[in-house]
DNA sequence: CGTGAGATTGATTGGGATCAAGGATAGTGG
DNA sequence: CCACTATCCTTGATCCCAATCAATCTCACG
């Protein structure tokens, strides 16, 4: 078989235009892996609130986020909550080779997911190098993010940590601008939970930026940053 | 050549008897591998207090945790400062690919390294699946643990904080008993840093846990626990 | 024994939590 | 299209836990 000849192997009908293939995990494939793995892949839909995976359930698969926002948490024994993260398209849910899940996964906003059965995925992690590294490569990312998160728990005022959100979800949404709008995949009382604060002091943080000027705030959920470098700063 | 064969490679002497090539990264190396390695590694012995790597500094090698505590911190401009993990031995030290350190490393106690120059490590990773995979778990342990102390720093209690950092250091010093006897790696400073806490709060709390004998102080830094499953309860 | 860094304890302050009303918003059914 | 309603958000008043300020105390080390 030539280089070429793999060029002939198309691309499954599914994964055209998916985030998974260009940018995600799926970007580690060759056409070959990626069309033996698509016709075990089940396309899902959830809507905003949905549970997708709760703590110290059994893990039964893997998915791609193909749209919208998941929160993940972690609950104390008398409901207390704090997120632990976002995952964004085309981020990889699922803890892997876990037994049991250590997190609740839930939809922010409306999600979409591509699924994957946890045998079919870990055999393929096992054959292939490239998406070893792929996977090595994201955990430490996200590990990096994790820790990034930790001072701001930890060492941040409630000002910063409101900014310090803001900005997070700010970047993802928008690339490079200075100016940059976006709609929050949050609600105040979620916004809370990531920041370990009340949902109390973050709307009155976020009324304190918005007398300030740095955001401006519409329908609550809508927010445009006029400056972005002015909320980094506001971020400590 | 037999399997036998591969049995009459040597091990490298100064790995006899090291953690790492037992519960490290190094035992998911063949005898051969670790022999090359082993031609590439340079011991370092570091006192307690000395730093090993500095944020923003650029990343030379890797270094394997053979003996005592490193903790990792990041800074804000202010000097505000968070410990974001401890390392024990046989932990691996330095952010796979990385090209400047995110974090500063110091030696907690007296701390012995194996260190390994940068492209030596990258080339060998490369090239060996099983250690790729060894990575990969170990970093997601890592995430489990950061996102663990993600829900302590956001949601906990003083009390169930402290009360948490001594279960975290009590569970990596002995292992099964109701009964632990434990030199604390870090001063009141660093726990307070660790927590997201001040000396003088650490101190309270740890007094109020002495006085209803839930701990056992001696010297500050020795530490008795008669009912580990006490402490786990006040961890929350 | 003296010294200095680290730890403890006490007094006071303050930032964010809690308690308590209202105000916006989106969805629902008339 | 417009109440009606439930949910989410905002704002105000008060409280409390942990921070800050300040004074010893302990202990390792010369």
């Amino acid at each position: 078989m030539s280089v070429r000849d793999t060029e002939h192997v198309a691309i499954p009908l599914v994964c055209e235009g998916c985030a998974a293939r260009h940018d995600g995990i799926c970007s580690a494939l060759t056409p070959v892996e990626l069309l033996a793995l698509a016709s075990h892949t089940r396309h899902t839909r959830h809507d905003a609130g949905e549970a997708l995976a709760l703590e110290s359930s059994e893990i039964t698969g893997y998915a791609n986020v193909t749209g919208g926002v998941v929160k993940l948490s972690r609950v104390l024994q008398d409901g207390r909550q704090q997120l632990v993260g976002l995952q964004f398209a085309p981020d990889l849910m699922g803890r892997l080779y876990g037994r049991e899940n250590l997190l609740t996964a839930e939809a922010a906003s409306d999600v979409e997911l591509c699924r994957i059965p946890k045998a079919i995925f870990e055999a393929l992690v096992a054959s292939s190098s490239a998406l070893k590294l792929r996977l090595l490569n994201q955990s430490l990312q996200d590990l990096d993010e994790a820790r990034d998160w930790m001072v701001t728990l930890g060492r941040k005022t409630a000002s910063e940590k409101v900014a310090s959100v803001l900005l997070l979800i700010a970047q993802r949404s928008a690339r490079g601008n200075k100016r940059v709008t976006f709609e929050l995949p949050l609600g105040r009382a979620d916004m809370a939970d990531f920041l370990g604060l009340t949902i109390e002091t973050v709307s009155r943080q976020i009324s304190k930026l918005r007398h300030e000027g740095i955001v401006v705030v519409t329908n609550h959920r809508h927010i445009e940053v006029p400056d972005i470098e002015a909320l980094r700063r506001r971020a400590g």
